[in-house]
DNA sequence: CGCTAATTCAACCATATGGTTGACGATTCC
DNA sequence: GGAATCGTCAACCATATGGTTGAATTAGCG
């Protein structure tokens, strides 16, 4: 047969910065943890606090965003501090900015999508 | 009991706009194509075409990106055309924006970015 | 009409993702 | 020291993703 001695998959999935982030970002929980990050670094457990999942789980994205880069996590003594990394951020968006033909930034659907990502389910109004 | 005989799986992933947007991102082929779709519109065997993958796997790629609305896709005669729909992008590049503690987009990065997604392995020179 | 080109479909495979639970390693507190 | 707390790890499950191949569909061409 075949030396498959490397037998290697077929098919390596490498994965640039640009594409973790945008994966990072493809799930709403995720979006939602950065979206709560924005207001002040957390603790995993408070982090995990308003979703209703297990904290291994939510562990896991958080290990996500680190891996993509868009937070830092800080052990300091038996909690670790999870901080918004924005920077890691800015490649994808200026890959972003590329197809900017789009209008440049409505403020007041920024503010939106804010309130909504915060507290999404509640009627704003 | 409340079974519903739908054994429906315990977890549906349901997927935003949004989300649909970041996954189509996520992933180096379909940010090539999208590049590669800035310059003109393209019918789907040319998009295939500096591709190392079976015609079948772009198919799916521009499927995905057509989900997500990046895309639309006209069929006329037995070719299907396929145009950016740079649009679909705002709603996410709004999401972004409210990380938007980084600089106001560099210029010169994006340009050497875009240069790098369109020929990336030749020497551009 | 019959061929060929353009594209999708269907089945399949391997791996990734998002979630669970339960055990475990640290760390702090009493 | 022992118990509670914080967080990860490991194993597992179901589904999604990215790719393949080969057959089917549809449309233009000689």
């Amino acid at each position: 047969m075949v030396d498959d001695s490397g037998v290697r998959p077929h098919n390596i999935r490498m994965s640039d910065p640009i594409s973790l982030v945008f994966a990072a970002l493809s799930d709403p929980t995720r979006r939602a943890i950065l979206t709560m990050l924005l207001e002040d670094d957390m603790a995993v457990t408070d982090v995990a606090q308003p979703f209703a999942m297990s904290l291994a789980a939510i562990s896991k994205h958080l290990g996500l965003l680190a891996d993509a880069g868009l937070i830092s996590q800080e052990k300091r003594g038996r909690v670790k501090w999870c901080k918004l990394e924005p920077d890691a951020l800015s490649a994808a968006s200026v890959w972003m900015q590329g197809f900017g033909q789009f209008e440049p930034v409505d403020l007041d659907a920024l503010e939106r999508f804010i309130e909504s990502e915060l507290h999404g389910d509640e009627p704003s109004d």
